[in-house]
RNA sequence: GGGUAGGUGGCCGAGUGGUUAAAGGCGGCAGACUGUAAAUCUGUUCUCGAAAGGGUACGAUGGUUCGAAUCCAUCCCUGCCCA
């Protein structure tokens, strides 16, 4: 059983501080949740997550189908147990792949066929599918199994896209049978009036938890945050809702002020091993020239191990020689600095007051104005 | 001493008369990254110039040619083999 307590609403903002119940233990909300596909948030220990503060973790449905197979993840006692997390967990449908891999892959009524980019073997997910590979898994969260449009996309293909997702989620519902929480992922692209028809839709179906999929997939700011701000007041207030895919520091705070609950992203993990750290005076380029003599912390305001132990210099040479301990510091760092946004945000939202800290934080941060 | 292979931009390495400031890789410098096909991808990397364009450059020097990294001569250096 998941469940969403709410326990206080920022009255200047509307965003919401809030308890997402799990099995594995309760989600303090608005959090943000590292992704770890390949049931491994990379470079990571489960040890370094928890000391990061991180309360839930993402695993990839596709990418665990194809290595190991979830009959072995389900023979070695689920995710929980095969991963060293006893933390939640959830799981991602692979409707992003159907988006990302797109290149690989056909849609039809039935479901999609994937060519593996592994082998180039022909595989074939449905909804029905889906969910006996997300239960074999056994995260505490799973989501329908959905389609992710490409931006732009028209309002003819959104729309049909839209309208199978539905139908998928309604498959999805009628073939789950644990008890895991399934949460439906409301679609529509850019256009409101499709989003409304697909929220409207999908509360129908009365699932455990909403998300929003289909934003942040590349459109401008200003339209993330129109799309962003229509959609989420169409989803129920005593059930928690998840914006798929958003990590960058001021995306958070926004997803946070209109009254979402939960997020995910690969960026912080991705840029880290990428040679770049999330810092409170804004995004450092660590594999830079600058900081060759630089033997400060990364961030000076920051207490993960990375920052308590080691300097930009230091890190700069370990990735700069593609020593896996430099990936695994600014992993470190980077997840960090993202779980103590996200705690500082719950303390502004008790306080009433997240609004006037997301204008120091991008002040301080270094955001040009902020687009409205 | 004799024979032989070779000396190309920071390094490795293509190129054997013009379209070559010179492929490619590495290294360097920078940019991107938002439900992870990502320890990836992109740009850039002689010099002056904002650019057009100019100046230098393929061991050295001299020569052949309208034109040379490429052909010839001499010299210097390196690897390997034989004495």
């Amino acid at each position: 059983m998941v469940t969403y307590e709410l326990l206080h609403i920022d009255k200047n903002s509307g965003a919401r501080r809030g308890i997402v119940h799990t099995p594995h233990g309760d989600i303090q909300t608005p959090i943000f949740m590292p992704v770890g596909t390949q049931a491994t948030v990379k470079a990571m220990t489960p040890e370094e997550l928890k000391d990061d503060n991180a309360q839930i973790i993402l695993a990839n449905t596709y990418h665990l189908h194809f290595r190991p197979g979830e009959e072995i993840v389900k023979e070695a006692g689920g995710l929980h147990k095969f991963m060293n997390w006893d933390r939640p967990i959830l799981t991602d449908s692979g409707g992003f792949q159907v988006f990302s891999l797109s290149k690989l892959r056909t849609i039809s009524e039935e479901g999609v066929e994937f060519r593996s980019e592994l082998d180039g073997s022909k595989h074939f997910i449905s909804p029905e599918k889906d969910m006996q590979i997300e239960e074999d898994l056994g995260a505490d969260i799973i989501m329908a199994f959905d389609e992710c449009c490409p931006y732009p996309s028209t309002y003819e293909y959104t729309k049909k896209s839209m309208e199978r997702t539905t139908r998928w989620a309604k498959r999805c519902k009628e073939a789950h049978k644990t008890d895991q929480a399934l949460f439906g992922i409301i679609q529509g692209g850019f256009y409101e009036d499709l989003r409304k028809i697909s929220a409207e839709d999908l509360k129908q179906l009365d699932f455990p938890g909403y998300a929003i999929g289909g934003i942040s997939v590349g459109e401008p700011k200003d339209v993330f945050l129109k799309m962003l701000r229509y959609t989420t007041p169409l989803m129920p207030e005593n059930k928690p809702r998840y914006l798929m895919g958003v990590g960058t520091p001021d995306y958070l705070i926004e997803a946070s002020l209109a009254g979402i609950d939960m997020c995910d992203c690969v960026l912080p993990t991705r840029i880290a091993r990428h040679g770049t750290a999330l810092t409170s005076h804004g995004k450092l380029v660590i594999r830079n020239k600058t900081y060759e003599r630089d033997f400060t912390p990364i961030d000076d305001e920051c207490d993960c191990y990375a920052c308590k132990n080691y300097t930009r210099a230091y890190i700069r040479h370990l990735i700069k020689c593609n020593e896996i301990l430099g990936f695994r510091l600014l992993s470190i760092h980077n997840i960090k600095f993202l779980t103590n946004l996200m705690d500082r945000v719950r303390i502004e939202i008790e306080n009433d007051n997240l609004l006037e800290f997301s204008k120091e934080f991008y002040e301080k941060y270094g955001y040009s104005k902020e687009e409205e």
